[in-house]
RNA sequence: GCCCCCAUCGUCUAGCGGUCCAGGACGCCGCCCUUUCAAGGCGGUAGCACGGGUUCGAACCCCGUUGGGGGCACCA
C-alpha cells in the first residue's frame, strides 16, 4: 500500500538535507551512541558508534555515550570496561558521558531508576499510559479465541478498565505492567537515510513500558533518556526501525507532559551483514570487533573500513583518515542498502594504512606485538631498535596487519631458527641443496665486508657464476636456512642484519639436516 | 501470517532524466618488475532483477511483480 521506490525517499532526502544544512547552526546537533553491555563488542555496534561520532563531529555537535544497562541479567562491569576501551582505541570521543561527566547525567542507566519512576508516574498520572493486568498468556488465549494470529500482541484489552475490574485483579495479587496509549493515527518520519516512512494507525499495539516488577523497559528509558539528553539526531541500525512507531508516541506523550520538546530526527543505518546476506550475529566470528585490534588492525584503518559499511567519500577513492572523514561525512547521503561486512576489503584497506605510516611509526605500532611474542621487550633494547628499525621498511610493505610482522622478523631475534617442515622438504632436499649450502659457507665465512651489497656480491658469484645456479635454486635453499621460512624479507639485508656467526651457525645447521 | 525496509559487477559503492554501449575499490585472472613474499605498474573479467507506464529521452521518476532482509517480548 505504502510502497514507494527508493527514488521518491531520494528526494525527500535531499529536501532534507538542504534544511539540515540551512538551520544547522541555529540547531546544535547531538547525537548519541547506547549501547548495552553485555558480552562482546560487535564490529555492527562500533559502527553504529562512528557514524554517530562522526555525524556530531562533522556538524560541530555534541557526541554523547550512554550506557544501558538496565538488563541486571545480561550486562557486566567486565563487558561495559570493555566498552569504553573499544571506544577509545577507535579513537571516538565522546563530550558527555561516563567518565567524562556532562550536564545529563548520571549516563548508566542503571543509575537513573529514580528518572524513570517519576516519568512513569507522571505518564500515568495524564492518561498517556495506564496499568495493564493482562498476562501474555491471556492475551494469546484470547487471539486464539477470536481466530487470530497470537503473533498479533497485546490486544489492548486493558485501557478502560473500571475500577471495579481493577479492584478485582489486584485483589488476586496480580502486578500490573505500565503500557503507553498509542495514538489513533499514522505514525510517520522522514528518515534522514530512508525519506518518509509510514505504520498505519493501529498496527502498532500499546506496548510495555515498565515491568510488573517496577523495572522500566528499553523502548521507555531509551526515549525518555534521549528527550532528558536532548538528543537531536537518533542514528541506529535498521534493525530498529519497526520500533520507531512506538518511540514517536512515547515521544508526543512525553511532549505533552514537558519532558521532551518533540522528537528527534531518525536515520536508520543499513544492516551489517555476514555471508548469505543475513544480519551479522554475535555468533559469526568476524563479527568479533576485537579480534581486528588483536590481529594488529589500525584504528583508522578499521575506522575507514566501518565507515564504508554504508557510505562512501567519492566515486573514485576509499582510502581516508579519520579527519577526511569528519570532515566529508554526511549522514544523508549514507546508503540504504544492507552492507556486506567484508574482511578482504577491510584487509586490503589496513595495508595501505599500514603503508602509508612514518617508519618509526610503524616500529612503534608493531613493537607491543613483538614483545607478546616474546621477541623484542617493551620498550626494546638498544640493538633490537636498532635492528628493528633496519628491517621496519622491508616489513611494512609486506603486512596487512600489524601481527603478520611477526613471523617475518622472528627469525632476526632469536639464536636458533626452527626451519618449518614443509619449506624444508622444498628447499632442503637434495645433494644440490648442499652443495648451494656448502658453496654460500664458504663464500661467506671469510668475507670481508658485511653489507647488504657485499652479502649480495658473495652469494651471487659463489653461486650463480660459481656452481652456475638460477637465482631462484640459488637462493631458496639459503633463504630457508637463515630464516626458517621460505617467505621472509630479502635475503641480503635479512643477512646483514643476522651478522655473521648466526647466518654461518645456520648455514651449518641446515647442512647437517640435509638428507643424504 | 502481519508490518516495514531494500534492489547497479561475486562484494562494497558512484550515479540526483541526456555528458553512462554505466565510474571506482576489494576479489579474481593475465602480463611487467623481481633473490622468496609483498609492494608497485599495466591490462582483463563481471552489473542496472523483471514487467508496465511517464518522457523526445529512464540505471535514475511512477505503479506492479519477483527476490532479499528486518521486526513483530514484562531482551536490548
Amino acid at each position: 500500500m505504502h510502497h514507494r521506490g527508493s527514488g521518491h525517499a531520494d528526494q525527500h532526502r535531499r529536501r532534507h538535507r538542504h534544511r539540515l544544512h540551512r538551520r544547522g547552526c541555529a540547531v546544535t546537533v547531538r547525537t548519541r551512541f547506547c549501547p548495552s553491555p553485555t558480552g562482546l563488542v560487535h564490529v555492527g555496534v562500533m559502527r553504529t558508534a562512528l557514524f554517530n561520532w562522526a555525524h556530531a563531529r562533522h556538524t560541530g555537535g555534541t557526541f554523547v555515550f550512554r550506557v544501558e544497562d538496565t538488563d541486571a541479567a545480561r550486562d557486566s562491569e567486565q563487558s561495559y570496561r570493555h566498552l569504553l576501551d573499544s571506544l577509545r582505541w577507535l579513537g571516538l570521543d565522546w563530550d558527555e558521558g561516563p567518565e567524562v561527566g556532562g550536564p545529563h547525567g548520571p549516563y548508566r542507566q542503571s543509575q537513573r531508576r529514580e528518572v524513570y519512576r517519576d516519568v512513569a508516574a507522571r505518564l500515568l498520572q495524564a492518561g498517556h499510559a495506564y496499568e495493564s493486568f493482562s498476562t501474555p498468556e491471556e492475551v494469546e488465549a484470547r487471539r486464539r479465541a477470536a481466530g487470530q494470529d497470537p503473533k498479533l500482541g497485546y490486544d489492548n484489552a486493558d485501557r478502560d478498565l473500571t475500577d471495579e475490574q481493577e479492584a478485582a485483579y489486584r485483589a488476586e495479587g496480580r502486578q500490573p505492567v505500565l503500557r503507553l496509549r498509542m495514538p489513533d493515527a499514522d505514525l510517520a518520519w522522514t528518515d534522514l537515510i530512508r525519506g518518509d516512512v509510514r505504520f498505519a494507525a493501529g498496527s502498532v499495539p500499546d506496548f510495555v513500558l515498565v515491568r510488573g516488577n517496577g523495572v522500566p523497559l528499553y523502548p521507555f528509558t531509551n526515549p525518555v533518556d534521549d528527550a532528558l539528553m536532548g538528543i537531536t539526531d537518533v542514528l541506529r541500525g535498521e534493525d530498529l526501525l519497526s520500533s520507531t512507531p512506538r518511540q514517536l508516541a512515547l515521544y508526543a506523550a512525553l511532549t505533552d507532559i514537558g519532558v521532551a520538546e518533540g522528537p528527534p530526527r531518525f536515520g536508520h543505518l543499513p544492516l551489517v551483514t555476514g555471508e548469505g546476506n543475513r544480519k551479522l550475529s554475535k555468533r559469526d566470528p568476524e563479527s568479533n570487533f576485537d579480534v581486528y585490534r588483536e590481529r594488529g588492525f589500525l584504528p583508522e584503518g578499521l575506522v575507514n573500513y566501518l565507515a564504508l559499511l554504508g557510505w562512501s567519500i567519492a566515486d573514485d577513492r576509499d582510502v581516508f583518515t579519520p579527519e577526511e572523514l569528519v570532515r566529508a561525512f554526511d549522514v544523508t547521503r549514507v546508503s540504504a542498502n544492507p552492507a556486506r561486512f567484508d574482511v578482504k576489503k577491510a584487509e586490503a584497506i589496513n595495508a595501505t594504512h599500514l603503508r602509508a605510516l612514518p617508519v618509526e611509526d610503524f616500529v612503534a605500532r608493531v613493537v607491543p606485538f613483538l614483545a607478546r611474542a616474546g621477541l623484542v621487550g617493551d620498550p626494546p633494547t638498544a640493538e633490537q631498535a636498532r635492528v628493528l628499525r633496519a628491517i621496519a621498511p622491508l616489513v611494512q610493505e609486506r603486512v596487512v596487519v600489524l601481527s603478520d610482522a611477526v613471523d617475518l622478523v622472528r627469525f632476526l631475534f632469536t639464536d636458533e631458527v626452527e626451519i618449518d617442515p614443509a619449506a624444508a622438504g622444498r628447499q632442503l632436499a637434495g645433494a644440490e641443496a648442499a652443495e648451494v649450502l656448502d658453496a654460500a659457507t664458504t663464500a661467506l665465512r671469510e668475507l670481508p665486508g658485511w653489507t647488504a651489497p657485499d652479502v649480495e656480491a658473495a652469494l651471487k658469484e659463489a653461486l650463480v657464476d660459481g656452481l652456475g645456479r638460477k637465482l631462484r635454486q640459488a637462493f631458496g635453499p639459503v633463504r630457508v636456512a637463515v630464516t626458517g621460512r621460505t617467505v621472509s624479507p630479502p635475503l641480503y639485508e635479512s643477512i646483514e642484519l643476522l651478522g655473521r656467526d648466526r647466518t654461518l651457525a645456520r648455514l651449518a645447521a641446515a647442512r647437517a639436516a640435509v638428507p643424504g
